[in-house]
DNA sequence: TGAATAATGAGAAGTCAATATCATTTGTGA
DNA sequence: TCACAAATGATATTGACTTCTCATTATTCA
């Protein structure tokens, strides 16, 4: 369990604070949104430690890379249902869907080999239906 | 169809081989995919002109942006049936698929407003499947 | 508690796609 | 052919996101 190459893990407030964020939001977030969230818990945190802490957590298999076109990297945890991602263009946060289309697994092209997909709705979300 | 607000439109070599790179590749292409197709036209052709084209042929129409995860943008021509996109992991290379999953519409939350949806699939290309 | 060292915060620096600058070249209509 | 202005090529610059540096702070365990 532990890696002899890195150094030993410290318990902090900054990370129980950005973990904290991404149970709490349930949906992918940037790194901004994740020092705009854990700031509340830990003030006087910087995006330095949020940006460090992001890529810890990529390395030990509690967060996950969700990219999406067009927009900077976000982040979730690990271990979620396969699910897809509704990019909201009001407030440009980004919710997960769960259920994939069966028949993306025949649109490869003969002879091509099909070894992921993504699938991004784009829209209004909810919230913002509701406010706007 | 001229537009006072921009100078006159001149035919020039350049344009010409833009055009012709992507209409040759029939696949969407990035910045520096077009300049090294089109330098076979044009020797001495420059990125500039390359970035000052593509951003001419969406203005005039002629292209539209293609926004993939995690990469720079590709452009294609306009026009074109609904359709998503392949990425080849080995070449970097990105094909059109024709068709499209029809339950995509109804993967969206209840109360979010569905606008548009992007699939798009990784994998390796015929080329690279043959070659690799 | 105290030494060792991991972690942090602030700001500098790096990356990379895209744009701006400017002297030179080229296309176009007269 | 000429004169004007559009277009180009080389390069500097921008803008955003991300990483690095280093002095300081905080955690851990003997």
């Amino acid at each position: 369990m532990s890696d002899p190459s890195q150094p030993v893990t410290r318990k902090t407030q900054q990370r129980d604070a950005i973990r904290k964020a991404f149970v709490d939001a349930s949906r992918p977030l940037g790194p901004q949104e994740v020092l705009d969230l854990a700031l509340e818990s830990v003030p006087g945190l910087g995006i330095a430690t949020v940006y460090r802490t992001l890529k810890k957590f990529l390395r030990d298999g509690v967060l996950q890379i969700v990219e999406l076109p067009g927009a900077p990297n976000r982040y979730e945890l690990t271990g979620l249902d396969h699910h897809h991602h509704f990019c909201c263009r009001a407030c440009d946060r980004v919710f997960d869907v769960d259920g994939c289309p069966e028949q993306v697994a025949d649109l490869a092209p003969a002879g091509f080999e099909l070894e992921a997909h993504e699938v991004v709705l784009y829209g209004v979300c909810s919230s913002c239906t509701a406010n706007g």
